[in-house]
DNA sequence: AGTCTGACACCCG
DNA sequence: ACGGGTGCCAGAC
């Protein structure tokens, strides 16, 4: 813990609007570290059961639910849909249209990694 | 303390 | 188009 990276992804996954969604390699990107989307996934993983953060709302770049398989199932996804996220039958959503970029980002991702 | 794995993403073959 | 390997940072063993 007590990292800048993952102080930068909990303000933005913080800063999510309901409905919106963001990826892990986003995430990472703006947290100052591309390409360390595995990461954003792992801190998540030993926060979000103890964190009242949208972490549902962060998702993969495929605009797939990552943790469908963990818990409940498809908790992630139900609680996207509840906020009015559309996801296909395929369990996929429109991320040109979902994903949020936070005040002043770049709609274009400038990565050297992306 | 060191090492491996992990809820992803990209490049290469 | 598909599969495999590597990188990144943070936890768990």
């Amino acid at each position: 813990m007590q990292g800048a990276f993952q102080a930068g992804i909990l303000a933005l996954v913080a800063r999510i609007p309901a409905g919106r969604v963001m990826t892990y390699g986003q995430l990472a990107l703006l947290a100052g570290a591309p390409g360390a989307a595995r990461q954003a996934g792992q801190v998540m993983n030993g926060l979000t059961a103890e964190t009242a953060l949208p972490w549902h709302r962060v998702i993969n770049a495929q605009g797939r639910v990552s943790t469908y398989k963990v818990g409940t199932g498809d908790l992630q996804e139900q609680l996207l849909r509840a906020e009015g996220v559309a996801f296909d039958e395929t369990g996929r959503c429109d991320l040109a249209t979902l994903q949020w970029w936070p005040e002043g980002t770049p709609a274009a991702p400038p990565d050297p990694l992306f």
